[in-house]
DNA sequence: ACCACGATTGACACCGGTGTCAATACATTA
DNA sequence: TAATGTATTGACACCGGTGTCAATCGTGGT
């Protein structure tokens, strides 16, 4: 009556199963050298007795913990917590959990403590996500400590086995497509912050699609942004100035793209009758907008599973290069109001 | 030149110091009985080394993990990320580390799962947010299984020892305040969700300010939101067709005010010469929009921290009632252009 | 039937701390 | 000074697993 509360432990599932706990222990771990009758046995014993090992224990004597971090600096937080659900899809499917480690931004990079955090609590890998997934002095360390790691929308490629990347050279052709099917040849362009790599890809996708399709684009289409609702404001309201005027904008991202609507109804510019507008990120504004904003689905969700999927593996395998499980996450077109008068509709409130 | 990597352990110390391990497990753990002289010795090398001690093996031996959990359920993401940042603040102070556990809102809430999540890696207290914090099924089941938790603005008030709140109704009454210091007396409101205390409160406290102020409340002057930026909209376009047309509206979060900004753009009423607008939360585009929002800083960081001290508290001291940490956050008003001509100037744009 | 050999299994120490309790040191009182 | 009590300290088992290595099992070859 007061066998309520115990907790089960490797020696109840022995003395059951008529084992060792050592046994018991390689069919845990899914160890070889096991007869298959006695491996089902136990199996049936772990299951019956609803045994579950401790993470402590299993990790003080093998030098492990099944925490996984993510290691993130992230002005948005749509994309830490989308990134978090992905990642925790993941390590649940294995018995992993998610330990949050922010560095704010306003300090300075101080790598010694990620090192030390890592350290002290036997982190079993990082998930990097952008910007820390760019700098080169904390990939460097990691590896010096060999620490396992995988970075989550990084430029360099330098290590690309430890990379999971979102494509965004076809993500921006799908965009050019979609706008020169709606009879759009005068589409202006704003990039995303200067030393932004992922809005270089986008940018020179969007020249090459351009040129692929043999429009003509003024300088003056093409603005410089920051990635801020400011920085679109300003692009937006200098673009809509330009003769003959743009029909169609495609904003590095939708808060660039939000400031694009507010510049246009500044100007008396009707979205989408005289101009089609396309973001980038989807995020969660985007559709609540008016007009909604067509947009590109990040998949950030899915791109961090990928890369807490290879880092999973990584550990598991002490292997560096997880080279089986891809690393490329294809784009979405989201069609909405803003570049599309189909879906004018969706103006109108009841 | 070999014992660069080796763990510094307990054992190293002890014998550094010239005492048992026992003996310095007493001075980690701040135990009494230890005399002066020798705490001195021990701390001091326990620092010359750079000793820390292994979470795993002391949570093996003492039913600990040194982990929070924050379980949450929260549509709204800037929410959750703020709370953790506070939280992690706290957190780091204690050495302790946060494992993040969301519970999708589509899925029924499955409290077994959470327990078992608690239980198996031995989470030493959990951090409920809203509304998560709001359920007395999850509340009830913690409480029997003992698990040390700390809620975050929750309605319900029977455990106040456990909870966090927000002060509503003064954040209110500064609104009101500040509206009629502007000059208004035609104030509509739009409500919350329905099942919402928070937009209760904060509805009743506005009543109770415009009675105080002997302001004439027509009923047309309260709609019913729902907290999403379409009722925001709804609510602005029926509020701003009444007559006569109220002056000032006060929405019970930003994501409605955006809605409002939509339809008094529709409407072609200026923001805010012909109308003052308040929000709620000081969401991150409330002040990016145009105009930027006045709105109630909800100070998510600063509860989230004193809700992890409170935990960590009952946590290291066994105790269930943690009185001594204050329990309610008073609120900042954020003055910006839409309540506010002098303010007007931001709207305009280099 | 006997031996060699690989597959399977278990005994035991160990991971790095904490709990228990006995041993020792020191201070106080008679 | 001895006796008593309290403060300080350490020895040792234990938390719940894993690593190492030796013991045992089963099988095929001769």
């Amino acid at each position: 009556m007061n066998n309520q509360n115990i907790r089960i432990t490797i020696n109840h599932v022995a003395d059951e199963a008529q084992v060792s706990k050592k046994t018991v222990s390689r069919v845990i771990n899914n160890e070889p050298n096991v007869s298959e009758r006695t491996r089902k046995r136990v199996q049936e014993t772990i299951a019956r007795l609803n045994y579950f090992p401790d993470p402590q224990a299993r990790g003080l004597a093998s030098s492990r913990s099944f925490l996984l971090a993510m290691i993130y600096d992230n002005p948005n937080p749509e994309f830490v917590t989308e990134a978090m659900l992905g990642i925790l899809a993941s390590c649940q499917k294995k018995g992993y959990e998610l330990v949050v480690h922010p560095c704010l931004s306003k300090e300075e990079l101080n790598i010694d403590s990620i090192l030390t955090f890592i350290q002290r609590i036997k982190i079993d890998g990082v998930i990097l996500l952008p910007p820390m997934s760019e700098s080169p002095l904390l990939i460097e360390a990691l590896r010096a400590k060999k620490i396992n790691y995988v970075r989550l929308l990084s430029n360099d490629n330098e290590f690309p086995e430890n990379l999971v990347q979102f494509d965004d050279q076809n993500a921006t052709k799908d965009v050019v497509a979609h706008l020169i099917k709606q009879g759009h040849t005068k589409i202006g362009f704003i990039k995303g912050a200067i030393n932004s790599e992922s809005s270089e890809r986008r940018f020179s996708a969007f020249i090459e699609a351009i040129a692929a399709n043999n429009i003509e684009l003024p300088e003056g289409y093409i603005q410089q942004g920051s990635y801020t609702f400011q920085s679109g404001l300003a692009s937006g309201l200098t673009l809509l100035q330009q003769r003959p005027r743009p029909t169609a904008i495609f904003a590095c991202n939708d808060e660039m793209a939000l400031g694009v609507i507010a510049a246009a109804n500044k100007l008396n510019v009707d979205i989408p009758e005289d101009l089609a507008l396309v973001g980038f990120d989807d995020s969660p504004h985007s559709s609540e907008v008016v007009p909604p904003l067509t947009t590109v689905n990040l998949q950030v969700k899915k791109m961090a599973g990928l890369a807490a999927d290879k880092l999973l593996y990584i550990c598991e395998n002490n292997i560096v290069q997880a080279a089986k499980i891809p690393c490329c996450v294809t784009s979405e077109l989201i069609i909405r109001g803003s570049s599309s008068s189909k879906f004018a509709d969706d103006l109108k409130v009841n």
